[in-house]
DNA sequence: TTCTGGACTTAGTACCTAATTT
DNA sequence: AAATTAGGTACTAAGTCCAGAA
């Protein structure tokens, strides 16, 4: 360590120059949790599949080396940053395990291979704590509060160049290095080799899916080379024909399309969508414009001719009935058009929990009291306070419309859709170079109470109604002016062919703008969302260089270097985003290069843990293992800083994606994301496909593998309300099964005692069947069939009246029912006897074949629930959507046969039509 | 340089509809 | 047929990144 030392001292010297800074007071903020509630605590069933951990082992090891996933490991490979200096050493890298984030879910464990030195204690309880430590609440609050203290206490930690640099470095050094430096460094030099060796090793993780997920990378980095060829391939077209078809006159289009189409399959398959969408009638479009068959286009300008109507503004505000009115300290309040609309927004969100947020009552009361002033209730009230409101007639008032909506015929909802549907026509498609578009979001934004997540400072604002004064257009220069829908002008009228924007308006509460944009189906977003995969895939080439860089700047003198080194490495390995500083009237939310003190602790030797609140105030809890020197620079990194301060003093956004441009022209953070996510994506997809499977089971793997990647990525969605509910009664369901197959053992047993012997594996119980669910069971079958027996007897009677006979008697009722009374006890019976006398027919061999379908059947009742569980907080559908590239969807679904349409919804198809074109079943990313 | 804001991508949730279950 | 649940969309908030202003 004396080394050490030294090195630090002289790296804060270094730096001294060049300040950041930054760090803005910190006053008032407050952490957010929002949601947090979710992500606490549940212990993740990771139990379940139990062989799933060994088929992973084998699997590695059968994979060509270059690709073994390096599953974890990474980390510590990559340390093999030649000039360690440090120390011998001991231990055994472990993995890192990494990536999964999932904030609260996972862990890592990695084990590394070779278990075992001494060090650490950790193995099993690893996970555990791991466990404990996302599932508990109190941490979720703890940190909170820990963030809002914090924000208290600015500290501006900038002038710590010298100070700081120096002197502290000194101290923190010694001790890291005395630490950090002893353990580790050697292994690391192997890269390589190590990973190799230590694929085969890993295993496990058992459930961890974290560990998964991000170790699916493969460790070099180095994924594809043959994707020169595959992509030739994919060059194939249809045809040249969008244009052809266009001219096509009147003569159908929808014939040039067919053709079109017969002639791409090489097989001559013609595509059944073809024939879909003639119905659409889109005849003048409907010859879609196949933009990726057309030469590249510079991208300065983004269109010649543009036509479209506008912004479609919402009706105006129609006032409540006389008789409903908000009533304050008592009595109603006669309000004007103005202030009631603003009472209703609040009033509409009675149920809701933002009326119980103290930011958000306080920000909307401040806005509904100034309209009040200008708009003030007949009655002449006063509004001082908002306890005194109350908007339940109003609440009421829109339940009861709900209601009445909902209990429309079907003919009244179909006219209503009619007429919405002509109303919103002329807005839906705009003509962009003469072809027609769909655009995304055509309407103005309605006026109502702005919903900030998390402890967004203005939550609860009002934003205002917007009038055609507010919106800016930009058409083409010959293009007709359009007609705003209510009175009014447009603020201005633009031509500015470098922009995909349609219209554009300042939003009040954030003074932010926002757009019209064409939608995700249009070329304009087609080509930048394919060429933002082809950028992910271009890094394929440079990520090995990058890494070996990051890797070596690790140890860099300069400090700057070295947290930019560390922040790279954190936002390749765990998929952060970028972290751009963010202001005081927005949510206190961080990314990598604005992490802070508090956000990041460390265990040693080597574990730290992440805990911030993310981009919409996610939660990102995850504790990782790391390369030692990732844990060092750490340590040097909070060394002298105190919660409130930066993480990374000498890192932006800005310096952090000018580095990376050196590498690749356009390469930036986020980058990373994309091509961890789908390399990710790739990688476990191939691990987890079922060559033989249904196609049922390979969707399930497909799901499985866009899962990591959601976990990867961080993606949540709150856990339903009646979640626990329904989970609790596929758990019923399950035993249920249960209940049944001891009633078959039973039976078998009964039927003849020597069966027991024979079958010494069908001797125990059932697990996780108490007494107490069995009764209830009883009771509950015995509720169910009187009940249905209660029915039957009805509809019989209703048949005989109808056939105008004789009613059966009440006593026939009462009888049957008394008879299942009977049969139910005769259940409680057997279960406590343990004896079933055996129905007719029954032999040993059919009772043992029924066990055995029930065995199955309880088996895919239990898959089908750990896979809920396992989902129910992780949002699929964002990766989907703009991480995974769709081409490895495509691809996949023709290797393996399966419909693309069971993986990818109606939109999604209409967004990815240039994959669908391009990827054939060898295609790779 | 740093700061600001413009333009565009990424994100979760509210709600609506279709598919199932009861 | 009604009640749930699952799936998909619409909506709009919240990021990223870059360029031009200060």
């Amino acid at each position: 360590m004396a080394v050490v030392a030294p090195d630090l001292t002289s790296d804060l010297n270094v730096q001294a120059a060049h300040v950041p800074v930054t760090v803005d007071s910190p006053a008032g903020k407050t952490n957010g949790t929002s949601t947090g509630a979710n992500g606490t605590g549940h212990a993740h069933t990771n139990g379940n599949g139990n062989g799933s951990v060994k088929k992973e082992e084998e699997e590695d090891e059968e994979m060509p080396l270059a690709r073994k996933p390096a599953q974890t490991k990474r980390a510590v490979n990559s340390g093999s940053s030649s000039e360690e200096d440090e120390r011998p050493l001991a231990k055994k890298p472990r993995g890192s395990g990494g990536g999964g984030a999932g904030g609260r879910r996972r862990i890592v464990d990695s084990e590394s291979e070779e278990e075992d030195v001494p060090v650490k204690k950790e193995k099993k309880p690893l996970a555990k704590k791991a466990n404990g430590t996302n599932g508990d609440t109190s941490a979720s609050t703890k940190s909170k509060s820990a963030a809002a203290a914090k924000a208290a206490a600015a500290k501006k930690r900038r002038e710590d160049e010298e100070e700081s640099d120096s002197p502290s470095s000194e101290s923190d050094l010694s001790e890291s290095s005395s630490e950090a430096s002893s353990e580790d460094e050697k292994p690391l030099a192997k890269k390589k080799g190590a990973a190799a060796k230590k694929a085969p090793a890993k295993k496990a993780a058992a459930g961890s899916a974290s560990a998964k997920s991000s170790g699916s990378r493969s460790a070099t980095g180095t994924p594809r080379k043959g994707m020169a060829a595959a992509k030739a391939n994919g060059g194939v077209k249809k045809e040249e024909g969008s244009s052809e078809e266009d001219e096509v006159p009147l003569a159908k289009s929808a014939k040039g399309k067919g053709k079109g189409k017969a002639v791409d399959g090489k097989g001559g398959k013609v595509k059944k969508e073809k024939v879909k969408k003639e119905e659409d009638g889109d005849e003048a479009e409907d010859g879609k414009y196949q933009w990726w068959e057309d030469a590249e286009n510079d991208g300065s300008t983004k269109w010649k001719t543009l036509v479209h109507n506008g912004v479609l503004f919402p009706p105006a505000y129609i006032p409540l009935p006389k008789g409903v009115k908000m009533r304050y300290d008592g009595t109603s309040l006669t309000l004007p058009p103005e202030s009631e609309e603003v009472a209703g927004f609040w009033a509409a969100m009675l149920e809701t929990d933002h009326v119980q947020d103290a930011t958000f009552q306080s920000n909307f009361f401040r806005d509904f009291q100034t309209i009040l002033k200008k708009y003030p209730p007949r009655e002449g009230i006063k509004v001082e306070t908002l306890e005194k409101c109350d908007f339940r007639p109003m609440f009421e008032h829109f339940e009861k419309e709900k209601e009445k909506k909902k209990s429309m015929t079907k003919d009244e909802k179909k006219q209503i859709k009619a007429d919405r549907d002509a109303l919103e026509a002329p807005y839906l498609y705009a003509i962009v170079d003469g072809r027609k578009e769909k655009l995304g979001n055509f309407r103005a934004e309605p006026p109502g109470l702005f919903r900030g997540r998390g402890e967004h400072p203005r939550k609860g604002t009002l934003k205002f109604r917007l009038r055609p004064e507010d919106i800016t257009l930009n058409i083409g220069t010959d293009a007709p002016a359009p007609k705003p829908n209510i009175p009014g002008k447009w603020k201005l009228i633009k031509h500015d062919p470098t922009v995909t924007w349609l219209a554009e308006w300042k939003e009040n509460v954030n003074n932010s703008t926002k757009y019209v944009f064409l939608s995700a189906a249009s070329s304009w977003k087609g080509q930048s969302d394919r060429s933002k995969f082809e950028k992910a895939r271009q890094l394929i080439k440079h990520v090995d260089s990058i890494r070996k860089t990051y890797n070596a700047d690790m140890k860099s003198k300069v400090m700057a270097d070295r947290q930019r080194a560390t922040a790279l490495y954190f936002i390749d390995e765990l998929a952060l985003r970028a972290g751009n500083e963010k202001g005081e009237d927005e949510a206190d939310t961080v990314g990598c290069c604005s992490l802070r003190y508090e956000h990041v602790t460390l265990e040693p030797p080597n574990r730290v843990t992440f805990d911030f609140l993310g981009k919409d105030s996610m939660r990102f809890l995850n504790t990782v293992e790391v390369q030692p020197q990732v844990f060092k620079n750490v340590k040097i990194f909070k060394a002298d800083k105190e919660k409130g301060d930066q993480l990374f003093d000498r890192l932006t956004t800005g310096i952090l994606n000018k580095y990376l441009n050196d590498f690749m022209p356009g390469l930036s953070a986020k980058v990373f994301r994309t091509y961890n996510a789908s390399w990710t994506f790739q990688q476990q997809l191939r691990k987890l496909t079922p060559a033989d499977g249904s196609v049922a089971e390979k969707i399930a793997a497909y799901n499985d593998a866009n899962r990591d990647v959601a976990i990867l990525c961080n993606h949540q969605k709150t856990v339903a309300k009646n979640f626990a509910e329904s989970f609790a009664k596929m758990g019923d369901k399950v035993r249920a099964l249960k209940y049944q197959r001891m009633k078959l053992r039973f039976q078998l047993f009964t039927l003849d005692p020597k069966a027991k012997k024979r079958n010494p594996e069908l001797a125990d119980d059932e697990s996780d069947m108490d007494d107490d669910f069995m009764e209830r069971h009883e009771a509950d079958l015995l509720e169910k069939a009187l009940e249905s027996a209660k029915k039957k007897f009805e509809r019989e009677n209703l048949k005989l009246e109808e056939a105008k006979e004789d009613k059966k008697p009440k006593t026939d009722l009462e009888e049957r029912l008394k008879e299942i009374k009977k049969e139910m006890k005769e259940l409680t019976k057997e279960r406590k006897s343990k004896k079933v006398e055996s129905r007719k027919g029954a032999t040993e061999e059919k009772l043992l074949d029924q066990i055995t379908k029930m065995d199955a059947r309880i088996a895919v009742a239990k898959t089908q629930m750990g896979d809920r569980d396992k989902t129910k907080d992780v949002a699929l559908g964002t990766s989907k959507i703009n991480y995974i590239d769709p081409r490895l969807t495509v691809a996949w679904a023709k290797k393996f046969d399966v419909p693309l349409e069971k993986l990818f919804s109606k939109t999604l198809r209409e967004k990815f039509p240039w994959a669908e074109a391009e990827a054939d079943e060898d295609w790779v990313f």
